[in-house]
RNA sequence: GGCCCGUUGGUCAAGCGGCUUAAGACACCGCCCUUUCACGGCGGCUACACGGGUUCGAAUCCCGUACGGGUCACCA
């Protein structure tokens, strides 16, 4: 059976990049019938927060990527945060201190710089080249003396070969003379992550770790561990970065990178899902839209891409829309509720029966125009309020036509004919202005559309008229009146 | 700089030696639908980084070059 995990660093919010990690390991888990562990790498402690392991945690949740083992639903080989694990590390420590694969280093920040610095200079690979290797007792002590708190670092085998059967991009060869003597225990008594990675993902029975390609040259450190140990090493799968559209990995700097940010902007989270699984991975057929039970049939890593991506916000945008155009009202009109309620369209607290038809009406008229809920804040300007924006341009113009005053009266009258202003009275009635007027569509409906907005565009007129209610109706064409 | 990975249209990508005068999708452009915009429908534009091999035959295999990226931390 296959295990695998995300092992997120909870040093701020979950980005693009390790969702999609995180889901094409749930993936790959669900598709093979396997465990899909998550763990907190926080060996980090100047940077890592409980704070961020809890938002990564909701986030994730929030994607509907479910795990069977791990931080906050246990299992037999927790803890599941790296900190809680010291004891576990400093076991196998032990053995590697004992066997000789690791040893005590002294050098100070100084004196490694300095070397770097000078490998750099005769343009060979910065490294540890192995200075305390062979300390002797009596140094040690010395050392100590002088108060100098070691670190642990690996004995790195010399002229080794170290070949990893990657499952994506098949056999990468690296040669143990570039890698320097690393830390494995910092001086504060800390794994590094090259080491704590191996000894978790060896007693939690991980067997295939799929992670971003920036981890593909930390791998044949984390393989010469294994072999120290003498453990079997899990198969790996490394995936390609995610880009932003420079071709540079995604960074803050790129604006939105973190999935809270989509989901604050109201995309939905099969949305993000769909998008994210079509990023570095590709179906078989043409089909593009997938719900996450779609995709744990069809997920494999053999369709998984070794070239990078380059993140579109157009195309989440259209498998956005795709999926509001979707979903039924009610969900759309919860999805909208708090941008409206954060402009004071909408009162806190329980609404009344007219203020929930209103709100369902209006999703309904706008939902062809959304790529994001946010969106809606932009269209209430049509639907709410008595002021309208100021008609400008070819809008005005129109506005001025010589049939306008009669249209607009005419409209006026008849509205206020009305006994319930519905979309299905509304639509007739526009109808009936053209024939007694003897007009054009465009010569009635364009004006009285520019006389209601401001604008030439927007949503249906007979949604406009009715969300818009009789009295800002009027009050809209009144003040419409000093254009004519 | 060393090491490693990658390179099909603006973007995501199919393709895994002949079926390819290279799918599909997004974006863009045009037309249709619509008394506006959007939605929807139809159509168009645009690609195998370059140079050598191997082969009867290469986007597909090999080598080199260029370009891009990753990594070389007491960060993960």
């Amino acid at each position: 059976m296959i295990k695998v995990r995300f092992a997120p660093s909870p040093t701020g919010p979950l980005h693009i990049g390790g969702a999609r990690s995180a889901l094409f390991n749930y993936l790959l888990a669900r598709h093979e019938d396997g465990v899909f562990i998550v763990r907190s790498e926080d060996t980090d402690l100047e940077r890592s927060s409980r704070e961020s392991e809890h938002n990564i945690l909701e986030a994730l949740r929030w994607l509907d990527i479910k795990w069977d083992e791990g931080i906050e639903v246990g299992g037999e080989n927790g803890p599941y945060r790296q900190t809680e694990r010291l004891d576990l590390y400093r076991q196998y420590t032990k053995k590697l201190l004992k066997s000789g694969h690791a040893y005590y280093c002294y050098c100070s920040e100084e004196e490694i710089e300095e070397e770097r610095q000078a490998l750099i200079a005769k343009g060979e690979t910065p490294r540890y080249l192995g200075k305390c290797r062979h300390l002797t007792e009596e140094q040690k002590a010395q050392y100590e003396a002088e108060g100098r708190k070691p670190v642990v670092r690996f004995r790195v085998p010399e002229g080794q070969q170290i070949v990893i059967h990657d499952l994506v991009r098949g056999d990468v060869v690296f040669d143990s003379d570039g890698i320097g003597d690393y830390v494995i225990v910092k001086s504060d008594g800390i794994p590094t992550y090259n080491y704590a990675v191996v000894i978790d993902d060896t007693s939690m029975h991980v067997t295939h770790v799929v992670r971003g390609e920036e981890h593909l040259s930390n791998t044949p450190r984390q393989v010469l561990i294994y072999q120290a140990l003498g453990l079997q090493a899990p198969e790996f799968a490394h995936i390609s970065l995610i880009l932003n559209t420079e071709g540079h990995k995604m960074s803050k700097r790129d604006g939105d990178t973190a999935v809270i940010d989509y989901k604050a902007k109201g995309y939905l989270p099969e949305a993000v899902v769909n998008f994210i699984a079509l990023m570095g991975w590709a179906p078989s057929g043409e089909e593009e839209f997938f719900t996450m039970e779609e995709l744990e049939k069809i997920f494999s890593l053999d369709r998984v891409s070794k070239s990078p991506a380059v993140f579109d916000l157009n195309k989440l945008n259209y498998i956005n829309a795709h999926y509001i155009k979707q979903s039924s009202p009610e969900r759309l009109a919860g999805l909208a509720l708090p941008y409206l309620r954060e402009i004071g369209v909408m009162p806190q607290g329980e609404l009344s029966e007219e203020k929930k038809a209103w709100l369902m009406h209006f999703v309904q008229a706008i939902v062809n125009h959304l790529s994001y809920m946010a969106q809606v804040k932009d269209y209430v300007q049509y639907f709410y309020g008595a002021v309208a924006p100021a008609p400008e341009g070819e809008a005005l113009e129109i506005l001025r036509g010589e049939q306008v005053p009669a249209v607009l009266e005419l409209f006026k009258a008849k509205l206020q004919a009305l006994e319930e202003v519905t979309v299905g009275e509304i639509k007739p009635l526009l109808k009936q202005i053209t024939k007694e007027l003897k007009l054009g569509g465009k010569l009635v409906y364009m004006p009285i559309r520019i006389a209601l907005t401001g604008q030439m565009h927007g949503p249906e007129l007979y949604d406009i008229i009715p969300l818009l209610g009789r009295e800002n109706v009027f009050k809209r064409l009144e003040a419409a009146g000093q254009y004519l």
